[in-house]
DNA sequence: CTCAAGCCGTACCGTACGTTACGGTTCGGT
DNA sequence: ACCGAACCGTAACGTACGGTACGGCTTGAG
């Protein structure tokens, strides 16, 4: 009523009831379990609630994709506070953390379920839930290790031109092939031991490049 | 009639008839038209046939699918060699190739509307297009690749223990957020130029990780 | 010329699904 | 006790699409 939107009451940046979370949550079950495919009706029988419900709180299918897609992003944001005395070691450990957490994130079923309906959405074309995806991981992500990356600088333990430029070497040594093989697949289990051997290694690798005057 | 199977014909890996290729390559077309998204009606509207005939042909729709992803992965297989004299510059070349060819596949528009059908259909569980799609794409170039590295480790020129790692190190160095980013509908627009410069930083920063004793 | 095979175009069938409509139930307010 | 709003469960509708059937056209062999 308060906008020119006639049809559902949900703009999306509003608080969510807490039976609608636990529709989202049911909608993110389904996504993990059955692979990203589901009906409207799958949704209304596992989520205890009526198609009109559905249609009524989130408009349509792309609706209820969109509100799952922000409330999981709402859930994951971790914070990623980094000691205000940033010497090698704790450059070092922020950056092993950032990259832990990453690679815990893209390996979970459920991550992989969103972006898997993600990505079968992009090729559609009519829709943003790709761009929601990647704002609420890739670019997300970017922007919180950007500072950690630059205050680095600032003290003189990393030297870089851009730090965009910085970042994305970053990612493309945590993530390597990880992300894409799981989207497509490719039976990929990384216990929580492989993630941090692998996180070790990416920021030795990171640091080796980019480390100032003193590196490991 | 010479196999078990009854209905189609095509066995995949016998040759394809040209108006078949004919066929396969009006489905490519269409899904980068269209986005991955199209109905059999379609293609058999694009490729001028009848849809009996696409059934007689491959079977289903699937069938169809991993027909057409065998296809371009069988036009796309390019020759990477490398002289049998290894030094620096000639590695570094080859390597620089390798990054080239592999961003400018990625980026490509087919490629794209390729890993997006394969990513959609690895989440119904029931096929294994995204098999096809990685063994043609990620697994094809780490077993063209690896020779290379191995013959730069025995000539002095690279120092890892694990091909397999390293190999993995320079996939996340070339490709870094690109894939990820394209397939989830982010416009980014790779030219001929920066293609170049990506792969020259990425070979850069692979030698400098695994250069053995003389790198630049 | 005849005939059979292969194929095109189209109509058709069954089903799955998005969306809507509706009767019945719960519940908070008065 | 009464009312209306919200919601559940289910039925119903329209459509899109995978898959099949069929009539007609072309073509090449005998």
């Amino acid at each position: 009523m308060l906008q020119s939107e006639p049809q559902h009451e949900c703009a999306w940046n509003e608080a969510l009831t807490e039976r609608q979370q636990d529709v989202l949550d049911a909608v993110l079950a389904l996504m993990v379990e059955q692979g990203g495919e589901f009906s409207m009706t799958d949704v209304a029988r596992r989520a205890s609630c009526s198609k009109e419900t559905l249609y009524k709180w989130f408009g349509d299918r792309d609706g209820l994709l969109a509100a799952t897609v922000r409330w999981q992003a709402s859930k994951v944001r971790a914070g990623n506070y980094y000691s205000q005395h940033l010497d090698t070691a704790a450059l070092r450990e922020s950056l092993q953390n950032f990259g832990a957490n990453w690679l815990t994130v893209i390996s979970s079923s459920t991550s992989i379920a969103l972006n898997r309906v993600a990505v079968s959405h992009a090729a559609s074309g009519k829709s943003n839930l790709g761009q929601i995806v990647l704002a609420n991981g890739r670019f997300a992500i970017g922007e919180r290790l950007k500072p950690l990356l630059e205050a680095g600088r600032k003290a003189g333990l990393l030297d870089f031109e851009d730090t965009e430029t910085a970042f994305r070497t970053f990612f493309g040594l945590v993530g390597r092939d990880v992300q894409i093989r799981l989207l497509l697949g490719d039976e990929l289990t990384l216990t929580r031991a492989e993630i941090a051997r692998d996180a070790e290694r990416a920021t030795s690798q990171f640091l080796a490049l980019f480390g100032g005057s003193t590196n490991a």
